[in-house]
DNA sequence: GTAAAAGACTACTGATTTAGTAGGGATTGC
DNA sequence: GCAATCCCTACTAAATCAGTAGTCTTTTAC
């Protein structure tokens, strides 16, 4: 399961990608997608150390995408957030940790069937972009009012 | 990530499904899988539970597998020790819990791309039975020696 | 140049979960 | 009856999560 943290810091990036404006400020992101604004302030400093936000500080200030829709990826947002994507740590690559369950790696079955199961989801997050969410948004209130 | 139970769990059922034996004791497999034995003893109990296995106690007891190694998969186990398999709780069926996050989960793209991640993750586990992962253990096996 | 608006940062807390450990109790075979 | 074996309850130390509190710094408007 995904931390409060990531889905919060998903659905303010969501939020951010679909509203046309030029800043956000935490108040507002916080009462339009219903996030503590305390705790949606470490979220939004943590994308910015990322390098996902940018943002200005002051009166006038706020936080911005600092990169297109489509150049900001799931896969990247939850690893961020909550680590690894693999549910074993033997199969990941950014967070590999040797397991002390198997014997041997390299001819380890459990490994190898988690090590699918990761690239698979990598994948699948990858391709869900925030320009993708924003759409696929559209495309799902549309199909509602039908 | 799986929990250390689970992951014991795993290799320990594997570990029963390879062996060509009667009946495990506990201590056997312990010590064959470098699991702390009381903590399997918990595991193993559980397991039972869930009908994976059986029992007899007293002396000349032990555990066995209840099924065959083809009808017990990932999926079961994991959903067992760590509950749901998807990322976020209105991506499930058995553990659903509606989400704070989305205002309406109808239209939610966040869930939809989750629902989409979890779908295939679930298809992968399920494909991943004891048997399988015995028989992706001996051909790994067969490899490394050439 | 000062006040107000905004983000940046540090530190704390209560609740929950994890990964075990301890110590008996119940059952069975001989 | 006694030793081997699984069954069960309770406890604990450490980590993590979800948030809160309070202060500091930067920027703009006047």
């Amino acid at each position: 399961m995904l931390s409060k943290k990531c889905k919060y810091a998903v659905h303010a990036l969501v939020y951010m990608a679909k509203t046309p404006k030029e800043k956000f400020l935490i108040k507002d992101v916080s009462e339009a997608c219903a996030i503590p604004k305390k705790f949606l302030e470490a979220i939004l400093l943590d994308l910015k150390r990322a390098g996902v936000l940018g943002s200005k500080q002051g009166k006038g200030g706020g936080y911005f995408l600092r990169r297109e829709p489509y150049e900001v990826n799931l896969a990247e947002i939850v690893r961020l957030f909550d680590g690894a994507i693999a549910h074993v740590p033997c199969a990941t690559y950014k967070f590999y940790e040797r397991c002390t369950e198997c014997v041997d790696e390299e001819t380890c079955s459990v490994r190898d069937a988690f090590l699918q199961v990761r690239n698979a989801t990598v994948e699948m997050l990858k391709a869900n972009t925030l320009e993708d969410l924003v759409k696929k948004e559209t495309k799902l209130k549309a199909r509602k009012k039908k």
